[in-house]
DNA sequence: TTATTATTTGACCAACTGGTAAAAGAGACG
DNA sequence: CGTCTCTTTTACCAGTTGGTCAAATAATAA
């Protein structure tokens, strides 16, 4: 039922939606303000807001899309792969993640940080929903003695925050390590983190 | 030659600040507003404002009460103690910090999420100081054999990132872990990451 | 007590906030 | 060409923002 968009349409929408990530990402919901947006869109606020009809749902949009990309790595662990490394393949993932898309992950933490109000629901339901079908795999690993004995749940929040931070933090990143690039150390630094914490051959 | 504080200024400099602690972790910056402050201080804005003279000085008299207490612990790691022991302590320390003050790290995270706008200058200089003297630390503990080759300023990162993960996305991990109290698992789990990582006997 | 100082309040301001209405301007299509 | 829809702009609004000011009120000291 639902008119076909015409290319200014998808091109105006687009132009929003990379302007909303980015306001949104550095200043949080409250922070950003629709003339930002419509600034960094190149358009005027009454015409982004003839594409969108709120801020609000700007924001929402955003973070569905982004929710979408954030659930799906985590499904494609393959509970008959190696252990070892269909976690490390997911960590690296993430890790990418963080250097290639941070304004994503920094518009994540700040709708975390703030308390989640527009995706708690969200969190409470299927990403727990997906990290107890995680737990149970992991624990079935642990107890065929293919990893180390690990709390699933713990083991999810060190990836999650060590590969988050490079994109989160990384003003203080770049603070501490200058101009250098700090990916590669941290690929190495995660892989050995998790190596040694998970192998059985120590 | 500044006067004596009376202790209605002590009272409502503290109420303030508390107040400003709350909000501004919540919000952000630029999310958060006088007249939230101010209520939840008990305060009119006008009277909050006398005792500080702009939003701005609420926020920077925070942040640099919270610096302070977040670069002493990097100090008091002691070259002469036990290597293991020693990034075991602060790294439990964090872990604490965590628990007992989230907002405070809440309100740090939001700082350096949006660019360190006000804290650029000190992450760039104290910061960066302090971890260019634990690098050496840690590389002397290296080279000498006492803990694993390990990168120390990624080191640091996943200390400060798995740490911090509980205060700053504590309403995700509320999601997953429901009502269980996180942070003995939390502390079990950094022991055996750090553990695992650092052990010359594996 | 009174004089002095410290504190609080209410009224106010200019700039900005998210959002609206109507009308003008562009594009697409026959 | 003309018509019709899609797009953009101009002008506007009520509520909120950070902040000021003078006057009123409480503490305190002599």
């Amino acid at each position: 039922m639902n008119k076909p968009e015409t290319r200014i349409q998808k091109k105006n929408q687009a132009a929003i939606l990379a302007a909303g990530l980015k306001v949104f990402s550095q200043f949080g919901f409250r922070g950003s303000t629709l003339d930002n947006i419509s600034t960094e869109a190149g358009l005027s606020k009454p015409n982004l807001l003839y594409y969108f009809s709120s801020k609000d749902a700007i924001y929402k949009a955003l973070l569905a899309q982004l929710l979408e990309n954030w659930l799906e790595p985590l499904k494609a662990i393959d509970p008959n792969g190696d252990p070892v490394e269909e976690i490390l393949k997911y960590a690296k993932l993430k890790l990418r993640m963080s250097q290639h898309f941070p304004r994503e992950s920094r518009l994540f933490a700040n709708e975390i940080i703030q308390g989640a109000p527009q995706i708690g629901d969200v969190l409470r339901g299927e990403l727990r929903a997906v990290i107890e079908d995680l737990a149970i795999v992991v624990n079935g690993w642990v107890s065929e003695g293919r990893i180390r004995r690990v709390d699933p749940n713990h083991l999810v929040f060190s990836i999650w925050s060590m590969t988050q931070h490079y994109a989160d933090f990384e003003v203080q990143v770049e603070a501490i390590v200058g101009s250098t690039d700090p990916f590669p150390a941290a690929e190495q630094h995660l892989e050995d983190m998790l190596r040694r914490m998970l192998s059985v051959t120590g």
